[in-house]
DNA sequence: CGCGTTTGACCCGCGC
DNA sequence: GCGCGGGTCAAACGCG
């Protein structure tokens, strides 16, 4: 491992007792320039139903205010309260199991508007019932776990294989956001993809969801470096997303306590960053913390 | 031909 | 109720 010593920026900190949510930059100039993850939010909470969220005009304060093109500086701003971290119990997506049901209602329609006509009936009828179970069940978000990353490619290699399944375009920003899903068949994890407009150097992955199979391609990342970066949990990002997002993990300290090796980059939450460097042991909400080892 | 992307339509929740 | 915005579907299309 290189010996670059990672410099880490902690704004708009907020901390609660099982989450991590923040802005983390890592300013260890990478010879690579391959990527910088700048933030990671939890979006998960001890909580089941609970989800965390950034409200849309703070996050895009928060990174609104790079000051005046640093490159590699790429300081955050934090004008945001603490109560930035909003919890809501979002009603969404269940997971629906017959959507493509009405498939097989596609006859050959001869008698034109009278099978036309019985076709819309049975497709009204079957919206109805498929609305009436949505309904009827616990509406439920899969917990979801996001990160900003500072790279020039939108579509960040993780290991896994995505179908891309639709793309809409955001209010108020010029860049589309993209949607994926996992193209394992068993496998319900969804993706989503968009860049910040007021910074178009930062990618923000949003994950919902947890991989029912292992990552494809295990065997060909790098192991994390413990060596150089002796913190007592590690992940390999494309593994540690189940575990970050298992709701038994969210009862002890994974997600306070998180590493992430992209890339062989290490990357860690800040509660890991107070624990074992001195920063940040006493955390109010919004501190800011500004280290600069240059 | 199979698999992934594109893209317009549709659905749904929410605020007014 | 209506419009808006976000999320999803699915037919058409492209590519290897």
């Amino acid at each position: 491992m290189e010996d670059h010593h990672p410099i880490f920026f902690f704004d708009n900190y907020v901390a609660s007792n099982h989450t991590f949510t923040g802005l983390m930059s890592d300013y260890s100039a990478s010879s690579l320039g391959f990527m910088e993850l700048l933030g990671v939010q939890d979006f998960c909470s001890s909580s089941a139903n609970s989800v965390f969220e950034l409200p849309k005009e703070e996050s895009e304060d928060q990174v609104k205010a790079s000051p005046a093109d640093e490159s590699q500086n790429h300081v955050i701003s934090s004008s945001v309260a603490g109560d930035s971290c909003n919890v809501l119990n979002t009603p969404s997506t269940p997971n629906c199991s017959s959507i493509s049901s009405e498939g097989h209602l596609h006859t050959e329609d001869a008698d034109g508007e009278l099978v036309e006509h019985h076709h819309q009936q049975q497709h009204t009828k079957a919206k109805q019932q498929l609305k009436a179970k949505k309904t009827s069940e616990k509406k439920q978000r899969e917990p979801r776990f996001a990160f900003m990353t500072k790279s020039e490619v939108d579509f960040l290699e993780d290991g896994y294989r995505w179908r891309k399944y639709g793309q809409k375009a955001v209010k108020n920003s010029p860049f589309p956001r993209n949607y994926y899903r996992c193209t394992s068949a068993t496998c319900n994890v969804k993706k989503r993809v968009e860049r910040c407009f007021s910074d178009p150097s930062i990618v923000v992955t949003t994950y919902e969801g947890k991989h029912t199979h292992p990552s494809p391609m295990n065997a060909i990342l790098p192991s994390p470096a413990t060596a150089a970066f002796p913190l007592p949990m590690q992940f390999n990002i494309n593994q540690s997303f189940n575990e970050l997002t298992n709701p038994s993990a969210l009862n002890n300290q994974l997600i306070d306590h998180a590493a992430f090796v992209v890339q062989g980059r290490r990357f860690c939450t800040a509660k890991m960053m107070g624990d074992h460097q001195g920063l940040l042991q006493d955390l109010m909400p919004s501190a800011v913390l500004k280290q600069d080892h240059r």
